[in-house]
DNA sequence: ACCTGAACACCGTTCAAGT
DNA sequence: ACCTGAACACCGTTCAAGT
């Protein structure tokens, strides 16, 4: 029952066994006794791991295509970009590790790289330079990547070793001084609030280039 | 002659290593190999690889702040803040891969964490918030991480892959429509200055905070 | 205290052979 | 066309034993 592996049902594994047990345990091996068959079956189906890899950040990046095709027709460029970078956020949180490992890798799809076009053209109708426009994509995606990959290894490592970010803990590894550190990180609020506050400080550098 | 190994030895080696042969060839047993010992040898002076991980991104950081403790002592919040940013992304281009490598690693120093009461103390002075001031450091160092993992993966696989990033090619690969894409690609120029105009947005962005 | 030799339980990948 | 079995050249890590 487990045969007629295809390539779709290979990736989706992957990312599940990514979400189960984790980077390090995303071995072909595992992936494919997963899957009912033995290792070397997998590569009829695929070149080699890092091509699987390639194949799993091109599927969470149509999936960042699709979710926005669906928003953000008639919206302002703000709101535009603002979507962007929420959906982008999202979709690296649903996978372990996300952003450290679907950033900077090569799509095999066209398609994903094609779908910058209508973002091009909302921006540069807007008011921005094609290089401008260029450049804010650039900027959010390095921003929403830095963050997540910050973001997802605190949560990993809390996980892995609680009382390792609890305030009190911290405060003393710190030592002395380094007050204003130590009130910093009793002020942190949750994620998503200063996803929000950064990614409008990045928003509002934008729009100062409108002028 | 090669004994006497020490954890900064191993460490640098290690470095070495990274940067001649990239991160698949950084292995335990050609660490050793380097240093003129056993494998086993190195399991005296660290627990285990994700330890030289973490040293090793450690060591990264006591360089930038290194770097910038002799900067920007008098300087404004504006030119201090993107002194940082640059030293980051050149300490990160200095390492293969680095900014995926040494990002998002917890650091065995408090001394690296406690690095940020200086600029909190500045930025508090020139009128962020302190939370405001908080999000700033992070907001500059996500960008940069963004920036730089994108910028390493593109030159590594340039190099690795000629042509793959030749515009000619690239158009052909797009296939058809896609024409803002394509000429985007075409005013591409180099990573300083792609850096510079990205952390203007994000420096105005800041500036716009401070009203 | 510091290092070696040998071993354990794994990897990714190849390739002849099966159906 | 698709998959198995066996094998190759590696991994990270442990541990008794040496000095």
């Amino acid at each position: 029952m487990a045969k007629g592996i295809t390539r779709e049902r290979i990736v989706a594994a992957a990312l599940d066994l990514l979400n189960d047990k984790g980077m390090d345990a995303l071995t072909v091996r595992a992936l494919a006794s997963r899957l009912g068959v033995g290792a070397p079956a997998l590569y009829w189906h695929v070149r080699n791991k890092q091509e699987l890899l390639d194949e799993m950040s091109t599927f969470v990046m149509r999936r960042v295509t699709a979710a926005l095709s669906e928003i953000a027709a008639g919206a302002g460029w703000r709101d535009g970009v603002a979507a962007y970078a929420r959906v982008l956020r999202s979709e690296y949180l649903l996978h372990r590790d996300g952003a450290r490992i679907f950033s900077g890798t090569r799509f095999s799809d066209p398609g994903v790289v094609k779908a910058k076009e209508p973002w091009l053209g909302r921006l540069t109708a807007a008011g921005f330079s094609l290089a401008e426009a260029d450049d804010a994509i650039d900027l959010v995606t390095a921003f929403v990547v830095g963050f997540v990959i910050e973001e997802q290894e605190r949560s990993q490592s809390a996980g892995a070793d609680p009382g390792r970010y609890s305030l009190a803990e911290r405060d003393a590894w710190l030592g002395e001084g380094a007050d204003l550190v130590k009130a910093a990180g009793h002020l942190r609020d949750d994620g998503d609030r200063r996803f929000e506050r950064q990614l409008g400080v990045v928003l509002d550098g934008l729009a100062a280039r409108l002028r």
